[in-house]
DNA sequence: CCATTCAATACCCTCAAAGTACCAATCGAT
DNA sequence: ATCGATTGGTACTTTGAGGGTATTGAATGG
């Protein structure tokens, strides 16, 4: 048995009628028969009951038909979803995004491209930077919205927004009555910031950018959230460096300004260049806008 | 594509070896590795990544993996399933009975039969007598309740009850304080009977009977329902001869009283002798209390 | 650098299944 | 009753899908 020979069955079922069956099939009625004998033989079932006039389906045989068709229709599904999965109209895509890209970019792109592939489910991860790296190369992750890094040669990248830091203070503080904060300013003060294990970019960037005024920073607390800073800095334990797009709606207590020639960075899309997931090329195509 | 490929992917997709997958499909490994080129060239797809090292599944064989896992089981299920029904195990019985039945030995009867026979859907219907043995022939109904014919070669019998005409009458009737009825004392009556068309073994009963005595039958209503017939004595139009097996409850201002060498007649379980729904004979084993 | 492992290729062979021809049974019309 | 038309079954031939064996080529580890 197999689902050749299943539509064999089904054309007799729907036909009553060998030559008409076999015609539909394709092929000449003798060889038709033999099938349907051998179908009955090999299920060790009669399924019709017939003689030289009439053809018709016994209680048992009525019953196949049901299970054929739907079994048919679960085969026919099959192939041609295997085929939509291939060419990404349909399947999972696994796309992670650090915390901060939330506010920003990863809504609205997750918006479209759900829109113009409705049955791929997006599987949407928070993860830590670092995390992001290691598990798009393990392949546990078909792309992510993290920080654009310099050096990448195994992952296409395609930028969505760029990004600076910004200082954060408790609302008293001297810092928070100045219009604009430049690197020597930082000497002395308590630093809170995300380890370089969690955030190497925004780390890096806050230490470059205090050896341009020849500050020395003093890190008071390295938590490995952004929001986590937020906290802090709210009850007055230290400032932060944080993303500008984390800086709405910080609550009372606690002042955001600009930093002169502050370190920008970019926010991009990325994923192996070696994709097996072909769902991700139409994400690239929606991240730049082309659809 | 067949189900044997799907067997054949699901081998590889399960233990990602070619040879050992060729193994379990009892076959060796360079037929088994042109199958699965076959089925990827014939679906358009790849469904592994593979060098002579490693293979491993491509996201469009992972979604594959699970479709083909389904599809597989529900043809193997449909192969079982028809033989369960063949069997008689599973699928429908169409069981038909008249309504006096319905009171007596019907119920206990598709007890017993559903508790052992727990997939087969009993489709219970009520008709009129004359219905059932139309629709018997027919094939519409696989068995019937119903009374024992006399000649009935098609049919296949088995005794359920026997049943004897019991006289009702209105409360105050003449009838109704002697303790014995006779054929006799049916002589002038207003008779109320379901015509021969509708149930002939209860009327030709009551004709016999009547005829015993030498009475000439007044049928003074027709009505189809047996419970028609008490509802009308009650309202003291006439008298009825009905089975004992519906004289109970029969409500106020109605009596009944048995009848002198009353008339028998057996209710039966009845299906054509040439069944073609195997579930039957369990039925006659089931009413015939061997099981 | 060699041995080993594993998938792919080359080539052959077999049998499942299709085709053709024919037979048998049944029904309707003459 | 008989003949023809229709329909399913049987006998025999043929073909190609798919299996087997031997071998190759690539990758890995000692």
């Amino acid at each position: 048995m197999d689902t050749r020979h299943m539509q064999y069955f089904l054309a007799l079922a729907e036909t009553l009628h060998f030559g008409r069956a076999a015609a539909r099939m394709n092929m000449s009625q003798p060889p038709f028969s033999r099938q349907i004998a051998a179908i009955e033989k090999s299920l060790g079932v009669k399924l019709f009951e017939r003689n030289s006039r009439n053809v018709a389906l016994t209680p048992a045989g009525k019953h196949f038909l049901e299970d054929c068709r739907r079994v048919l229709a679960g085969f026919e599904a099959a192939c041609r979803d295997v085929r939509l999965v291939a060419s990404g109209m349909k399947g999972e895509l696994r796309l992670a995004f650090m915390m901060h890209a939330a506010h920003g970019v990863v809504p609205s792109l997750v918006r479209r491209y759900a829109k113009s592939r409705p049955d791929i489910r997006l599987i949407l991860e928070e993860r830590i930077p670092t995390d992001i790296d290691e598990q798009l190369i393990e392949g546990r992750l078909d792309a992510a919205v993290t920080f654009g890094l310099v050096h990448a040669p195994h992952l296409r990248t395609a930028l969505l927004a760029r990004d600076r830091l910004q200082l954060i203070a408790p609302a008293g503080h001297p810092l928070a009555r100045r219009d604009r904060v430049g690197p020597r300013d930082l000497q002395g003060e308590r630093l809170i910031a995300a380890p370089a294990s969690v955030a190497p970019t925004l780390r890096s960037a806050i230490g470059i950018y205090c050896a341009t005024g020849g500050t020395v920073p003093d890190f008071v607390f390295e938590p490995r959230l952004q929001h986590t800073i937020i906290r802090l800095v709210a009850e007055g334990l230290g400032i932060g460096l944080i993303p500008q797009s984390l800086c709405t709606d910080l609550g009372d207590g606690i002042i955001s300004r600009p930093l002169e020639d502050a370190p920008e960075f970019d926010v991009v899309l990325c994923a192996p260049v070696a994709a097996k997931n072909p769902a991700v090329s139409h994400l690239f195509e929606v991240a730049q806008g082309r659809e």
